[in-house]
DNA sequence: AACAGCTTCAACCGCCCAGTC
DNA sequence: TGACTGGGCGGTTGAAGCTGT
């Protein structure tokens, strides 16, 4: 089966959005939604493939992206949920309003996976080089509406603190471990969720919605992964209860 | 001040899957 | 039923910025 390719590269532009292009793509998109990405250039007078304008758009115009650094309950949900799926980004970024998956992705592979790592090694070689450091380098070349200065400071670690004003819920807060400390997966930790999910089954989980979001998703699709993040967050509450 | 090395992240690539004809 | 299309996903890349020397 012969498969055109994504998009014609003939003419099309590459590489980097300007202001301009960004302006027109929002503007179409708000004047007539984007029911068919191949077109949307087109129709916009864009000189991207559909696919680069879908890019730009679920990863930077949207308005609901929340920018700026990742809170530590953030980064903690995702490594909590990123233990029990792997690199299902978009599944993770369902349960992270306002991030997408390219954001965790990234903030997975630049930030939480060294964290891990080094946690994971002998004392004393764990800390990365350097610490965090800039702002978000593209929220300030978009002065968008949803762009907020990047609220990192020199010297700020990774573990962001949040002038977002969002935070999870609550079942995240209540884990009691501060950022800094590791999530991890003992024995206790599945024959106390396993028996919990036992009694749950049937008995009205929680909402899969364990972190107030909507993603939209069907369930049938999402079935299998709500029940694991539901059941991890109910487990967290397990191991907050023991600690109490 | 200049340079080299490192880090970050936006963007691209290629594959897969679901929907349509 | 199979061919085809469009959308979505995860992996990778490369330019820009930052830090250390």
């Amino acid at each position: 089966m012969v498969r055109a390719p994504c998009c014609e590269k003939m003419g099309l532009k590459r590489g980097p959005w300007t202001a301009e292009e960004d302006m027109t793509l929002v503007a179409h998109i708000e004047q007539h939604g984007h029911s068919n990405w191949r077109a949307l250039p087109k129709q916009a007078g864009l000189l991207r493939c559909g696919k680069s304008c879908r890019l730009r758009w679920i990863n930077y115009l949207r308005p609901d992206i929340k920018r700026g650094n990742f809170t530590s309950d953030e980064e903690e949900a995702i490594i909590q949920v990123h233990a029990m799926l792997g690199n299902r980004w978009s599944t993770i970024a369902a349960r992270l309003p306002g991030r997408t998956d390219n954001e965790i992705k990234n903030v997975w592979h630049t930030h939480l996976k060294k964290r891990l790592e080094s946690s994971s090694k002998p004392s004393g070689q764990a800390a990365p080089k350097r610490k965090a450091k800039k702002p978000a380098v593209a929220a300030s070349a978009l002065e968008g509406p949803t762009s907020e200065p990047a609220s990192s400071s020199p010297g700020q670690s990774l573990s962001t603190s949040s002038a977002t004003g969002y935070s999870m819920a609550s079942s995240l807060e209540n884990t009691g471990s501060s950022s800094s400390e590791e999530f991890q997966i003992d024995d206790s930790f599945w024959s106390e969720t396993l028996a919990m999910s036992a009694d749950s089954s049937g008995s009205g989980m929680e909402s899969s919605d364990t972190f107030g979001v909507d993603s939209g998703a069907p369930s049938s699709s999402n079935d299998e992964m709500d029940f694991w993040v539901t059941l991890f967050m109910q487990a967290s509450d397990i191991q907050s209860l023991s600690q109490i």
